[in-house]
DNA sequence: AGGCAGCCATACCAGCCGGTATGGTTGGCG
DNA sequence: CGCCAACCATACCGGCTGGTATGGCTGCCT
């Protein structure tokens, strides 16, 4: 799409340059960042570097447009998730369910998300992109919390609190899980499901 | 090669070695693992990287060396920190402040153990290493609440689960902290004092 | 004395990789 | 048609850095 219409708007014209994001995000996850260089990438979307180098500015901008991808997913996945339940403590339930999991078991995921915190660390558009993320998982959970509250279906005094507390060991899980692998397996999954539910509040 | 020798036991044979670990932990903690080089570790040592490679025998020997710095450091800050109570329940209070203080205001502890923790991605020895590291900090905080526990100082019938998801929550808010700069103030890290305390059990 | 091992410096290599220079092809448009 | 812009390929550069080869110096041991 967007074919045409190719005139000097951004890059969102080229579907070639979202190609290469995603191609760049899938390399990312499987081997790291800085062991995957720009060859491999344009090579991975079916171009070479000359080219990509048309699309995109610097590594470091195919890096941001990798972390849009991601955060483009975990939008669809997340909301595929809640699409089934009806109340919003199911809802909670179900999310909860898909972020353990894809803490404990999608080493992609944890790869990627650990990588893109080393480069916080220097690199502050990147880090600048992330707490937005973050901001947004926070929303995420923080509105689910409230409704589950308003309509009675969880009893917390501090959701604000609470969230931030499930988040915060929700976080260090998935950095845990990567050094002890014995906690990955189904039934310490739904273990730590229901203790990050628990978090959040009590059932009436 | 021949490393061996020196009639003064194993490593203590040279106190370059350690003097050269000291300053790669310092390189690394302020700067980054893989954005410090060799010529720069053995020049802030004294030596160049000729007789770096004496002493080690590649960059991640430096690395797990420089591992071994921060884990005697944090061994020797959390006896001295905990040194001056008497209550299990005291020790408990002054480690975990001690731990939030470096998760929430030491950067180069932030740096040092997210660089390592994106190393363990790929390095089986470093990840071997840290989980060495992660395991001791976990027995420690056990051993004490545990203590605590049988003392009638806390109240907890799940210590296992509550240590557990304490240190986990602790990793989280050492990671966001790089995202929220708020939250390092002093009342707020008071406040995550009081709360990662409050995980652990309640006072009877 | 003299040999040897520990310790260190100098000089050098080679591969990797981000980035660039440049030129070719296509298609829309005046 | 002819021009230009979008898009892409080829070839190349140059800096950085882990690692090595080699030899010098010191002091202990026999």
């Amino acid at each position: 799409m967007a074919t045409r219409t190719r005139t000097l708007t951004t890059s969102d014209s080229s579907a070639k340059a979202e190609e290469l994001a995603q191609a760049a995000f899938e390399l990312f996850c499987s081997r790291g960042i800085d062991r995957v260089n720009l060859d491999e990438i344009a090579a991975a979307a079916g171009v070479t570097k000359g080219s990509l180098y048309w699309h995109y500015a610097s590594k470091k901008a195919v890096v941001l447009a990798a972390c849009d991808v991601y955060y483009a997913r975990w939008r669809e996945q997340i909301t595929a998730a809640t699409g089934g339940a009806e109340s919003a403590y199911g809802k909670l339930e179900v999310a909860i369910a898909y972020s353990v999991r894809s803490c404990l078991l999608d080493e992609a995921n944890r790869v990627f998300s650990t990588e893109i915190v080393a480069l916080s660390l220097y690199d502050t558009e990147v880090r600048a992109s992330w707490a937005g993320f973050l901001d947004e998982t926070e929303r995420f959970f923080l509105g689910l919390t409230h409704q589950a509250v308003g309509r009675g279906e969880l009893v917390c005094d501090d959701v604000d609190r609470a969230v931030d507390l499930m988040l915060a060991a929700m976080e260090g899980i998935k950095q845990t899980a990567l050094f002890r692998p014995q906690i990955c397996g189904p039934q310490s999954e739904q273990r730590t499901e229901r203790r990050l539910l628990s978090l959040l509040g009590d059932r009436p």
